[in-house]
DNA sequence: CGGAGTTTGTAATTGTGAGCACAAACCCTT
DNA sequence: AAGGGTTTGTGCTCACAATTACAAACTCCG
């Protein structure tokens, strides 16, 4: 069966939730509760995880640890994912640094910069080895995923670099639309893209002088 | 005119796309060699654009520069935006240093944190503040957008103070679910949800053995 | 200046996702 | 064991966004 994507977006937001609640030793969650946590209709929960089974009770709702193993299960994170970064200037340094990817089953294991002065470079345990090695490098050692941290010129060159070598996946951090070839995923990462479409909404509010706050 | 939030979201693509052409000297540019560039297809860019007037010529396309133009005016960003961070931990550090912002308008004029230990310190020409004091100093000086980069467990009480001193927007690098009033605006930066909701997607494919690449 | 070739703006259509509402299933208390 | 109270899973409807398709407007070359 074919699933929308947005469905699958929310998927993860649903097993952070989860994942809270069992921290909480909580057993047992409805979807009315979730949805409420979430921001989220229940309806819209309940419909998102018909999609793949059927995990809840009725009169009760869902066990929050028996969910929490399904959800991933289905979204793959019942393994380890190994990554290769591209680009250590700030940016990508400040990536290497993020200490939320590894507990949740992303591991860094190669860096690449085009800089010779950066490359040798050691930095969190790792080499930073040459973009011309990359082919080389991850056809020996492949990697699922792709972090792109480079300047926009050259980002689409990487990104085709980094796709021939069999990366199936990619986290570009680089202020461009780049283009993949089918069957590759890419997602943006970039605030700014975000606030520029947050201003569309505030522009015009100006400083609320001094009416009710709701 | 109530115009879908999708459209705006992808206002900003657009502007940065002319931005690029613009550089280049180009004049003129029609939706399809724009929509061949960002990846959509021409006809939504036109209907988007039309939402709010009539930009092109027919025949010829859009005028590059007046195009442009026009969607900052559009989206506000013919104006300077000023901006408070809150949390300058690993993540909030790097947030400062980051480069893209100013050239776009957006300036980070303030940064707060909880730790007494780094409340007091400069850090690329700011001077740290107690969050205590978040109050106090931003209705003094009040900002626009508040950057929030503190740990999950107090960021929903961060996001609050924030909007109660009249912040209209909100870029949250916390993960969690959290909640606004309507009327604000929250976008999330999580690099981790993009990664799991890839994962769904790639995580059959084993290594393509030796089969063909398209 | 005329006609072939472009390209816009939009009406009409198609496609898709969200919400509603309810039967069926289960819990729990008495 | 029975019945009131919950909650799930899903068919149906509605709303909205993407795409198609085309008339109208413009360009530009000869």
């Amino acid at each position: 069966m074919e699933i929308p994507p947005v469905v699958i977006d929310r998927l993860p937001l649903y097993a952070r939730a989860l994942s809270m609640l069992e921290a909480r030793e909580r057993e047992v969650v409805s979807s009315q509760e979730l949805g409420t946590r979430l921001g989220v209709t229940p309806a819209q929960i309940r419909k998102d995880l018909s999609y793949f089974g059927r995990f809840g009770k009725q009169g009760r709702g869902y066990n929050v640890r028996k969910l929490l193993d399904e959800l991933h299960r289905i979204l793959g994170l019942d393994k380890q994912w190994r990554m290769a970064l591209v680009g250590v200037g700030k940016l990508g340094r400040a990536i290497l640094d993020y200490q939320g990817f590894a507990p949740q089953g992303f591991r860094i294991v190669e860096a690449f910069d085009t800089d010779p002065k950066r490359v040798g470079e050691q930095i969190s345990n790792l080499t930073v080895k040459n973009v011309e090695d990359l082919e080389r490098v991850l056809s020996q050692n492949p990697v699922d995923v792709g972090i792109v941290a480079v300047p926009a010129e050259i980002a689409q060159d990487i990104i085709d670099a980094l796709i021939k070598c069999g990366v199936r996946a990619i986290l570009n951090y680089a202020p461009i639309a780049a283009r993949v070839p089918p069957g590759i995923q890419m997602k943006r990462i970039e605030p700014v893209l975000a606030l520029q479409s947050m201003t569309y909404y505030i522009k015009n509010a100006g400083r609320p002088a001094a009416s009710a706050r709701s």
